[in-house]
DNA sequence: TTGGGATTGGCAAACGTTTTCCAATGGGTA
DNA sequence: TACCCATTGGAAAACGTTTGCCAATCCCAA
């Protein structure tokens, strides 16, 4: 193939301008005002030679590289992918890019991927942390080294983040099916160390002081969700409402309900992905793109230690409510 | 916050383990033999100051980056995240970085990201092209700048790539089903703009050369795929078999046949997400992770040009065809 | 004893850019 | 006319690393 050709640098330019570096460098970067004539001649010159800035080079001497850490914890669950589409929007925004990470539900692999992030020296960091518990070491740690902000989930209320109110929507989605009828409510909850559900559930739990309380954990699955529905309705036959800490789970209640020839139950999911769409779920929609937009402006300004976002959710209300 | 602290270079290593810059570089690097005591004496003064190489200045010698840059069309799309998941993991054996584009189903957008990519100075491009015509500019641009495979989605096979053969699912998909006595297949395709959705919708349209030729167009949707389903199932209510060019219009036309009670008829999705297996949908399970090796090996070995791999797909059966 | 080769440490030169100085020019004011 | 200041071009110094060269040392063989 081709071979990749050697790269036009600034001195080439400067040469072929007859002008020197540092003018060049002005002229193009702006950096200093230079004559219009000057400044004419070496973007002609860039533009015929086809130079383009080398990001490496200005790096060094910029100690910048004008690129983000974004940190999720699975990008298979998919409302990540939403989220990563919301940073790339607004990164662009701003002329950054972004460096995205996996942490593959992993503490461990999420450490990992942190210093690598920090090694690749980028500005900022924004992540969603795995676990609840286990991810305070590796971001403590990577604080020390870049700027760092909590992205939907949040773990450190006293550390900066940015996220959605994840009660308000539960508390909706309670109310509007009690003022339709139903009475006895049900929760499919994720493990407690995922930080959005965990508040999820909390909220839930509060809403059911004065009535029967029925949770069951499963894991982040549609066949778990399955499951967990067969054992609300052996133990609580009586249920007319589940309310699913996610879609997927939301999608295995759907379908098991219909198995059980329970289909009138509501079920409910959350983060709106395309699934709950395509079934006709009810869930809760994050404001994705204002999280991006406000992470990204929170974690660039100065003085981001006193940075602390909450936004609201919507509820999309479809037809597994009813 | 903290502020970040300054990092330690390699010249205060040096001075801290009293040897040259240069052999503390090749006692951390390896790159030439350095005697035992002073390869320790190096490496404590490193670990003791918490020097990590900057990565930076490295590149800017070497003029690599260990960076990969990979072009997704879609990342909203739920096959891609695999992609990027197996892409992420293959990368990170090799101590590779990867760069994530998402083209948003935009040609413009796409060559915008590839741009950014190479400013960025990536040692090499992975792209799922969006677009079987449009996309074909900026690829052969961007090889004058890096080397560069297409990965799954292939629109110029003169060029380097690495695929998953797509009709052999479909045959494979259309014999089972006549042997369970299916008889009246249809088609729902997306934009033939789309590589591999083309060769889907090719393989069905050659095993249909003896019989009455069922295809209906729709956009990369559920609720596109219900509305194909109704446009199918009113002009040729005989059909007993739908296969699907994706796994989103597969859960549309499960939906809407089961609305229009005719729930007996097979249905197949392809992609084999998360969703095909929340909803008992017979899909194709792409080899990811083997593309994804594939795929990096090419790009780094030096003959490159000469890269062209297929590779297989597997059909999973599941309830939807019976 | 001496010569030669292998091993290994260090100096200094890159890599490509931005930016700090300095100097030169020109215009305006006293 | 003389002086000062504002403007703008250029030389050169960083930024942090790897690596080509040279030199020193050591070991072995003749």
């Amino acid at each position: 193939m081709a071979g990749v050709p050697r790269r036009v640098t600034i001195r080439e330019v400067a040469v072929d301008s007859g002008l020197s570096i540092a003018t060049v460098s002005r002229a193009l970067t702006g950096s200093r005002p230079v004559g219009p004539e000057i400044a004419q001649r070496a973007q002609e010159s860039a533009a015929r030679l086809g130079y383009r800035t080398d990001s490496i080079g200005r790096s060094l001497r910029t100690q910048r590289t004008n690129t983000l850490g974004l940190v999720i914890p699975d990008i298979a669950n998919p409302f990540f992918p939403s989220l990563v589409q919301a940073v790339e929007r607004a990164a662009r925004d701003q002329n950054l890019s972004v460096l995205i990470a996996d942490a593959a539900n992993d503490p461990g692999v999420e450490q990992a991927a942190l210093r690598s992030l920090i090694d690749h020296r980028v500005d900022a960091v924004l992540i969603s942390p795995s676990h609840l518990t286990a991810s305070r070491a590796a971001i403590t740690e990577s604080m020390a080294a870049v700027p760092l902000v909590q992205i939907d989930r949040v773990i450190d209320n006293s550390l900066p983040y940015v996220r959605a109110n994840q009660s308000r929507p539960v508390q909706q989605l309670v109310s509007h099916l009690r003022a339709r009828g139903r009475r006895h409510f049900a929760f499919i909850a994720q493990p407690d160390t995922i930080a959005t559900s965990f508040e999820r559930e909390s909220a839930f739990r509060e809403l059911m002081t004065d009535v029967p309380l029925r949770v069951v954990s499963a894991e982040t699955s549609a066949g778990s969700g399955r499951g967990a529905v067969r054992e609300l309705m052996s133990r609580w036959p009586e249920i007319d409402a589940v309310i699913c800490a996610n879609d997927l789970l939301g999608v295995g209640a759907l379908r098991e309900l219909r198995t059980l020839g329970r289909a009138e139950v509501a079920v409910s999911g959350y983060d709106d992905t395309l699934i709950a769409e395509a079934l006709g779920l009810t869930s809760v929609r994050q404001p994705v793109d204002e999280l991006a937009v406000a992470a990204i402006s929170a974690v660039l300004t100065p003085d981001m230690a006193a940075t602390r976002r909450e936004l609201e959710c919507a509820v999309i209300f479809r037809e597994s409510t009813g």
